[in-house]
RNA sequence: CGGGACGUAGCGCAGUCUGGUAGCGCACUUGCCUUGGGAGCAAGGGGUCGCCGGUUCAAGUCCGGCCGUCCCGACCA
């Protein structure tokens, strides 16, 4: 049992000017965190009890799922780092210094080199297979932009987990151990989470699921059909080739060239013509680590860089500047257009669903209309470079797509042979034949969940605790501290259910009933028994369920009993 | 890194335009009073006005530079 009076849990009634996001807000204001620098947190001791009991939840679902807990090092020799390659590939979001004798170290921001540095040096046979190793550990990454609290911070607890597989076969299978795993571990927080298809990024791999918990706040973008069981990250979400969207005019000849003084946009352009902003062929132009590429795509849709980047097979793609534009186009951004253009030229799909339209000449104020796809210009292949919207077609099915957002909570990878190989990491199997580990890695965000959980959870007087992550279970609250006879009582009723295993805010503090009300509503605990003077007088106390603001009226003698019940109930509802 | 804003007591803010003894609310301390939803009265404590430099008789206020923080974009648990 804790007693609130020597208990640095410090809330506040204002809000505090910086924070934009309901957890951030309350999190601040229920003393919870306190900024260190940008990105960077104190926990306060009630903040702390909310991340350990997260940790506590993956343990238990990490275990079950037969991972095994072990804890690295959060600064790493640069050479294991330099081993892999992404010492230069992983730019300046790793942040690195050097020690007396002028080595060159890293704060871990994941832990891949790591980990296949130790089971390498450790796992020789096959008859050590599989394994599957995980740490909750303090990770550093020099964020460009860190906000919103936890949501985003430089440094933050991460359960990351990395398994080891004799094959593709046996790895696939941890990899769908590690999916259920996650789904139970983010149902016993309540979460309502999807796990989406996702880009592979820094960490490399050949496929990978996010777990998005649904929030309007949320930093990503995800689809999902209306139909079926697809979604993804819309970074990542096909757009399939379709049918005609536009058959061909009869009259479509040969392309003309039109003036359109100062129409430079998309719309303007459209506007201009008096077409459809579909039909016009919108081209980019991209710098890219092997050069220059034009990409054609119907002018109602975005283009999807990381697509672009796929397409080509290159390391990054970089949109064109306007001074790039003008010397390979010989015309301001604006008038870019794939007939007679001389750079490397790919075309998305929907280029394909025009059988004649618009685009630029390649030359200040003016369009070229009658443009016909295959026969005016030839991209070198069609391929899936947009970006996906809002009633898209389903690639897997017939329904249609429907867009949302969400907070990135977990991460799996299916990872193959990426880092064994950088890293050598072999082992001889049941013929003596030497072969490379198949490797996969699954991350959680502690406190981002922790985060996100309060996005879902929470109304206008505070946060909304499921029980499984709540601070505390129950809080005791006796209005008046100067009635000695009621202060006892509820006392002896916090120690009792304390001595249950019930965890119990004593609110002993000498404050006001509206106070105590505020703070406990406020941080969220999910019950509260107050203890009035009416009531104590008449010999009963009362039970207040924070989420519904239900209140049960019962006799004393038989409130701890009713209060364990209650919390039981709720601590039902949070399993998997 | 590009674009925007801000920096005055623990928190929320006014004062800056138009230079002249640094303020308000909450919080904190003491006393009285009050005790079912952030009460009331009274008396207090707390500030290098982000930092450095310049202009001026005089700078929170004007000028220059730097630092920090937040928001919007490219990264990610």
């Amino acid at each position: 049992m804790i007693r609130y009076s020597g208990y640095l849990m410090p809330t506040t009634k204002e809000t505090p000017s910086d924070a934009e996001v309901a957890s951030h807000r309350l999190m601040l204001r229920a003393g919870l965190i306190r900024k260190v620098a940008s990105g960077i947190y104190n926990y306060l001791p009630a903040g702390l009890r909310i991340l350990r009991k997260v940790e506590t939840i993956i343990r238990e679902e990490m275990d079950r799922a037969g991972a095994q807990e072990v804890l690295m090092p959060a600064v790493i020799p640069a050479e294991l780092w330099k081993e892999s390659g992404r010492w230069d590939a992983y730019g300046k979001e790793l942040l690195r210094f050097r020690d007396r004798a002028d080595r060159e170290f890293c704060l871990g921001p994941t832990h891949e080199e790591v980990i296949t540095d130790l089971v390498r040096r450790e796992v020789h046979s096959y008859r050590q297979l599989p394994l599957n190793l995980y740490q909750i550990q303090d990770k550093f990454r020099d964020e460009i932009r860190p906000r919103f609290g936890l949501m985003r911070g430089r440094e933050f607890f991460m359960k990351d987990a990395y398994s080891f597989d004799t094959d593709e076969e046996s790895a696939a299978g941890t990899y769908r151990k590690m999916y259920e795993a996650y789904c139970r571990i983010f149902r016993r927080m309540g979460l309502d989470f999807r796990a989406v298809e996702a880009e592979t990024g820094a960490i490399g791999g050949s496929s990978s699921h996010e777990f998005m918990v649904i929030a309007e706040s949320g930093e990503d973008a995800i689809v999902s059909c209306d139909r079926c069981e697809y979604s993804a990250n819309v970074e990542k979400a096909e757009c399939p080739p379709g049918g005609i969207d536009f058959p061909s005019p009869p009259e479509a000849g040969s392309p003309r060239k039109v003036p359109t003084p100062g129409k430079r946009t998309i719309g303007e352009v459209s506007a201009f013509l008096g077409i459809d902003p579909g039909l016009l062929i919108k081209t980019l132009l991209f710098e890219t680590d092997k050069g220059d590429v034009a990409v054609a795509l119907s002018g109602r849709h975005e283009v999807n860089e990381v697509k672009v980047k796929n397409s080509l097979g290159v390391e990054w793609v970089k949109l064109a500047g306007e001074d790039r534009v003008r010397e390979l186009t010989g015309a301001p951004s604006g008038y870019a257009g794939p007939v007679g253009l001389r750079v490397r030229l790919l075309a998305d799909h929907s280029v394909r669903r025009i059988a004649s339209g618009a685009t630029g000449a390649n030359e200040r104020d003016a369009h070229l209309v009658d443009v016909v796809p295959g026969r005016d210009f030839r991209p070198e292949a069609y391929a899936d470079m947009r970006l996906v919207e809002e009633g898209d077609r389903c690639p897997r099915c017939p329904g249609s797509l429907r867009v949302s957002r969400g907070i990135e909570v977990g991460h799996v990878f299916r990872l193959g042979t990426k880092y064994s190989k950088s890293l050598s990491a072999t082992y001889l199997d049941a013929g003596g034949k030497e072969r490379l580990i198949v490797m996969g890695c699954y991350g959680i965000g502690v406190g981002r969940t922790a985060a996100a959980t309060i996005e879902q959870h929470h109304d206008q007087d505070g946060i909304l605790w499921p029980i499984s992550i709540a601070p505390f279970e129950v809080c005791v609250l006796p209005v008046n501290m100067k009635n000695a006879g009621l202060r006892n009582e509820a006392e002896r009723v916090a120690e009792e259910l304390s001595g249950e295993g019930i965890e119990v805010l004593f609110d002993d503090r000498e404050e006001r009933p509206g106070i105590k009300f505020k703070d406990a509503d406020l941080a969220g605990i999910p019950l509260r028994v107050t203890f009035g003077e009416k009531n104590y007088e008449a010999g009963f106390a009362e039970i207040r369920d924070r989420k519904t603001g239900e209140t049960e009226r019962i006799p004393l003698a038989g409130i701890t009993r009713r209060v364990r019940t209650a919390v039981e109930e709720k601590r039902k509802e949070c399993l998997p």
